[in-house]
DNA sequence: TCTGATGGCTAATGGTCAGTAGCCAAGATC
DNA sequence: GATCTTGGCTACTGACCATTAGCCATCAGA
């Protein structure tokens, strides 16, 4: 690698903006790539380098875009909390009888999980990879979380509609049940999304003791 | 921190067992200590050093006990799948009742869930960062683990015992719920590891459609 | 045509870390 | 008592990594 002197720049670096890269698109496109890469490969083992390598630019050449890795990260992670509970408020607002709204909160967590599996992978595998203002509200947003779904149960208790022994239990399942998919689910697979929502629907309201109609062994 | 001649060796290193440390635990005493840690703070971000110093030595005299970080984190990951493997052909071994084979299955899930909530946490984690024989027999052990859930509530499907439009959908259910139990499960906290296992025995039950002893609102 | 902003680049910096080399004291064994 | 083994230690090595410094080509607008 000897700078030979009469040739004094090769090919110094790369054009701006080689093929149509609306520089708007760029800080997006890093989003993204560092998306699948930490939930590739995990946060701490994604380097920038790695993250610039995959929208074409080198490692140092992020920081005219991104301030931090762990910026990325934090985003990442606050962004998926509030679109999650964002999704739990429009679930709710449309009905006032306590069995549709919760299986219709539980339709929303499954497509979140299912549609943003690496964000919600990444969400739930990163948080201790956290720094310290961001650890604190992403845990807040998430206990606001299970809140809304533990509260929720309560209240059917209470109106009779449901029987569970404890509701902070079902609420864990039913939850826990949607982080799942986040790690199995592939786009493309044995079930579409709407399949997978109104199915773990099913299932939360036979953890919660509703009555769904009954399925025989071969009707599906 | 100047080394002055006179006092040759001040305290050259702390004698080889300080306290009744038999030789035999130091092996196992690195093992729990690299446990935790990789719980608290991820494998990669736990250092030798880190490790060494919660058994109270320096991380490079960890090297005269385990040849490697990375074995430390292989014999937790393959320890954990074992167990659980092992812990599920005694939960089928005593019964040929199909609902209860799966009562005892998703107990002795919860309860290896419950009591090594740290060797859960991390096995499910750390996948990612195990290299690659490892890796594999890690991913092969998981399989075999996940089939038996499956393959038993296809049983109950064909006996008519048990209703689900998936058995893969249920049996996934089943493991993601009590892999969660993992991560917010503490001793000591509302309910005993009894009480937790009874109560997802019970709701797995109802995932997969059999009737449960009703619960009202309040009989609990 | 000039000029400033933008967004690439390479090189360097400061830090961390797994693992190795080689030293040595205490206890065990002979 | 001599010697071996065990399990500490410090110092070092080689690698990697986030981030900064500083350079420069292209492009838009004046």
């Amino acid at each position: 690698m000897s700078a030979s002197p009469r040739e004094t720049y090769e090919r110094p670096h790369r054009p701006p903006r080689p093929e149509g890269a609306p520089a708007a698109d760029r800080r997006s496109g890093i989003r993204e790539a560092a998306l699948r890469l930490f939930a590739a490969q995990g946060y701490r083992s994604t380097t920038m380098t790695d993250i610039g390598a995959a929208v074409g630019i080198r490692g140092p050449s992020l920081y005219k875009h991104v301030a931090s890795k762990h910026e990325l990260l934090a985003e990442i992670m606050i962004g998926t909390m509030e679109q999650l509970i964002a999704d739990n408020t429009a679930a709710v607002a449309g009905t006032d009888d306590v069995r549709e709204q919760l299986r219709r909160s539980v339709e929303a967590h499954i497509r979140y999980h299912a549609r943003h599996r690496l964000e919600a992978f990444v969400g739930n595998r990163e948080i201790g990879s956290l720094e310290e203002p961001d650890q604190d509200r992403v845990l807040a947003r998430r206990s606001d979380y299970e809140r809304r779904f533990r509260e929720l149960i309560e209240r059917g208790m209470a109106e009779r509609a449901f029987g569970v022994q404890s509701a902070r239990i079902a609420s864990y399942s039913i939850l826990d049940m949607g982080i799942g998919v986040a790690s199995w689910f592939r786009e493309g697979g044995e079930f579409t999304v709407d399949q997978l929502a109104y199915q773990y629907g099913d299932i939360a309201l036979r953890i919660v003791g509703v009555r769904t109609p009954d399925v025989s062994g071969d009707d599906q």
